[in-house]
DNA sequence: GCTTATCATGACCGGACGGTCAACTAAAAA
DNA sequence: TTTTTAGTTGACCGTCCGGTCATGATAAGC
């Protein structure tokens, strides 16, 4: 009953742009709703907060991150070269984000996470959560390459990932990434 | 000539507490002040903006944090053992700021730096030149254990450690960086 | 003690912020 | 076709934001 729209997902979309971006402060609600062609009242048809619309985009960006890491950690390779493969596509993502934008967008959850983590629980329980996931993963492919201690190892490298992640967009220099996947090869054995 | 004060003083100590805390949007001018003492007027008369402020705060934070490094990668120690003092040291730290304030405060230099380098470039230098330093100090000491491609593998540990942190903060979790440690030990030889 | 440069004060600015609401529109279900 | 319900609109709210400025207080240098 009643009438349908896609504002909704055109928000989200607006949201993940502004706040990958510029952070959460940066993206206001009004700037979201411009850029979706969306009027402020309709927002809040649909959300009942800024901090909600946050979750929502969290959730998003957790499909395509989804999606990248069943790409980069696809079974076609041997562990070690999926995971030099992670890093050389995260190195190429950041890459195209600093030759539209002029810098390093860096990672949208680490992003998040150093903003928010501190002063919004749901926002770093949903983040905390995504870099669990990844972890997991990289466990199970540390595992699969019959290496020990693959859990604790997994949660160094989900560190070494995120934290290269940062210093590129510090750096403004997405090609730190790449230099990465060599040490890595390096050290996991 | 003129009267002297302390309060600038103060409204850094004051902005730095904020900022760290809450980055550097939460912090208010209007806030920084009040817990200072000292009326907004006077911020201005101190500090041209609030970005010029932030400029102060980042430098410092690096009179602190120059001094952590002097003491975690003290030559008291053989190079590999400094560089485990630096994840137990770094480590301890956040949990103190856990204990005290309830949650995992994370690398000053790290949270500006993924709030701020994407729109505010003159913090993105000072900042890129605070993860720069702490990178040619972890070559010197990998160079000094005459491990090969030291200057790759200091990047790395610099990634590393601010992942570690950053993962910290986001699972509240001081205590992982602690498992960096001997992770560390195993990798780097 | 007078001058002079520094610091302090508090009112004020325009604008942006997140958020609210009652009235209105339109489409799906009956 | 009528009802129902989801979506739309734009004006509006109070608050806080970073930033300004004229005026007044105070201590250092002479």
């Amino acid at each position: 009953m009643g009438r349908t729209s896609d504002a909704k997902e055109r928000i989200v979309r607006s949201a993940m742009e502004l706040m990958h971006a510029g952070g959460y402060a940066q993206a206001g609600v009004q700037e979201i709703c411009l850029r979706a062609g969306v009027r402020k009242g309709s927002f809040y048809h649909f959300f009942a907060s800024k901090s909600a619309l946050a979750l929502a985009v969290i959730a998003r960006f957790r499909l395509f991150s989804d999606q990248f890491f069943d790409r980069a950690l696809a079974s076609d390779l041997p562990p070690l070269q999926r995971l030099e493969r992670l890093f050389q596509m995260a190195a190429a993502l950041q890459e195209e984000t600093q030759r539209e934008n002029g810098f390093v967008k860096g990672c949208p959850f680490g992003n998040l996470a150093s903003e928010m983590s501190g002063h919004d629980e749901a926002l770093r329980l949903a983040l905390a959560a995504t870099f669990t996931s990844l972890q997991h993963r990289l466990s199970e492919l540390l595992q699969e390459a019959a290496l020990p201690h693959a859990e604790e190892k997994a949660e160094a490298l989900v560190s070494l990932f995120e934290g290269a992640i940062l210093l590129a967009k510090t750096h403004n220099d997405p090609h730190l990434i790449r230099r990465m996947a060599p040490i890595v090869q390096q050290w996991i054995r």
